[in-house]
DNA sequence: TCTAGCGATAAGGTTTTCTTATTGGGAGGC
DNA sequence: GCCTCCCAATAAGAAAACCTTATCGCTAGA
């Protein structure tokens, strides 16, 4: 009923009008001149109306009818509309734009994460990036929902998530962390049971031991503090010791110490979690490959 | 370098995606199914991302990806955007819609016109009509500025409008136009002698006398009036007697008495005037062919 | 386990689109 | 005024794109 007109062939009929020509328009098209000639006819009997003058000879070098001249500028913008959305597309498919969300554990999103995506951005000024950082449970929480592509977490009970994906990256072991001058900070490793004499402080992590043979000294423990910077100031001021993990330590502490627990060996496994039946957005994908290509370990 | 879409290709991926299935949306596009598999397939081939999650078999019931989640708008609007002007095109084709514009003597416009144009427009609610009136000189001088589509309008030198085409349709006897209780008014035609011992009035149509016999009547007529109401007044007033072309005298007037004038016979072409080298739009192509439908003589 | 339903794939035919070769007609040179 | 050149139209056949019929593979539900 309605005619459906071909993008090249618009393309045709805006050539031919501004260069003024066939044969010129022909080779602008890459095409030769009679196909040209064709796709026009083709597009005039579609509209049912002549684009161009009598064109028996170069009498009238090739001038729009009325009619086409009302139909130039509208060909013009569907071509513009239809070559945006196309170059859209492919800056998407190319990661160099679009929307990138993810979520992460804190101390990822503090240790690794910044250099990391400092280099992915360097050469997509045109990709916005949204970076939460909260525990593994309000991230686990964030993929469900969809408000992030992927997350950075450890799975505490992998089979509660068999509609998830887990690509493990990040090894971290559990140690003890205390003051430089405490007690026990010349040791190389520790046995839980060393721990016993001390006062230790619960946190956030401390739950990694939840299902180990150190499992007493959470019981054990009297205080409790879930913030990192709070818990930070309280080993230094010599409160007590705790248990993190390695990536969890602050990085470039002069007056606390990291101690790895030899027993147990708790090990917890971070790395990319994302939901199994939903794929990922071209920079999603980009930037999980990136990760794993510069994470060895 | 960058992919074209089709119009039919992104029609099909719109109706797959609302439709959740590619059985129903090939019903929708009068086409088999594998036909529908092959246009998604080649789109994403052209997107290099896909569509639609892997779809192995009706789980996850041809759910779009993120990726075909961002392109399903941008399809939308780009679709919505071609029937928009495709649908516009035609009906500019079928003269229901665009800018009509024509001028005309004023004889012509009063007596035929409104009739005719009346019914023209009849069922073209969308159909914008300007329509000016004036005399042959300014009609001509309006088609030759392109400020009007075409002008129905009297040649009086032919010969210097070699770049128009004038199709002439009414033809327009000069009579003398006397009030009904004047010595001439009873006569069924006269010779321009007979004018010679009255009053003569002249005006603007006089000039059609120019190349006949009757010319040296011109020369002779003391008043000018050149405004068609003045005119009509003054002759209603006793004034004198004047020329008209047959379309110029008020056609219900129960005052004043047209004669035909036997010799000479002055016939003035009345007709459509159009430039040769630019075509008409549909609408002025529609309406031409309308009056000349509508007008015997 | 079987069957129904959905989409993918294969192979072949049809339609569309392009190419090469040629024609036709005005304009400019002679 | 005639010839030639140049441009676009046309013809016919080749190539490409597109669609169809037939069939397969897979999952879910009976």
């Amino acid at each position: 009923m309605l005619p459906e007109f071909k993008i090249a062939q618009l393309r045709h009929f805006v050539w031919v009008s501004e260069l003024k020509g066939f044969h010129i328009a022909a080779e602008k098209a890459h095409r030769t001149q009679p196909a040209i000639s064709l796709s026009i006819k083709d597009l005039e009997n579609k509209l049912g109306e002549a684009l161009f003058e009598k064109r028996n000879a170069r009498t009238a070098k090739t001038e729009l009818t009325p009619f086409g001249e009302h139909f130039l500028p509208k060909a013009k913008e569907l071509i513009a509309h239809h070559d945006r959305i196309s170059e859209d597309m492919m800056l998407l498919a190319e990661h160099k734009t679009g929307h990138l969300r993810l979520a992460s554990v804190p101390s990822i999103a503090s240790r690794v994460l910044p250099d990391l995506l400092l280099r992915f951005i360097a050469d997509t000024p045109d990709l916005h990036v949204s970076f939460f950082d909260d525990n593994s449970n309000a991230v686990l929480k964030m993929i469900e929902d969809q408000q992030v592509d992927f997350g950075i977490a450890h799975l505490f009970h992998e089979q509660d998530h068999s509609d998830k994906i887990f690509t493990p990256i990040w090894e971290d072991r559990i140690g003890v962390v205390c003051p430089n001058d405490h007690p026990l900070a010349d040791s190389d490793n520790l046995h839980w049971k060393a721990l016993r004499q001390h006062r230790l402080i619960g946190n956030g992590t401390s739950r990694l031991l939840e299902d180990s043979e150190a499992s007493p000294l959470l019981g054990q423990s009297q205080f409790y503090v879930s913030n990192m910077i709070s818990l930070i100031a309280m080993l230094e001021a010599g409160f007590g010791i705790t248990t993190l993990p390695w990536y969890a330590f602050p990085k470039e502490s002069t007056t606390l110490k990291f101690i790895p627990l030899q027993t147990p060996t708790v090990v917890r496994r971070i790395g990319i979690v994302q939901l199994s039946n939903k794929s990922l957005t071209p920079p999603a994908k980009a930037l999980i490959d990136f990760i794993l290509a510069n994470s060895k370990g």
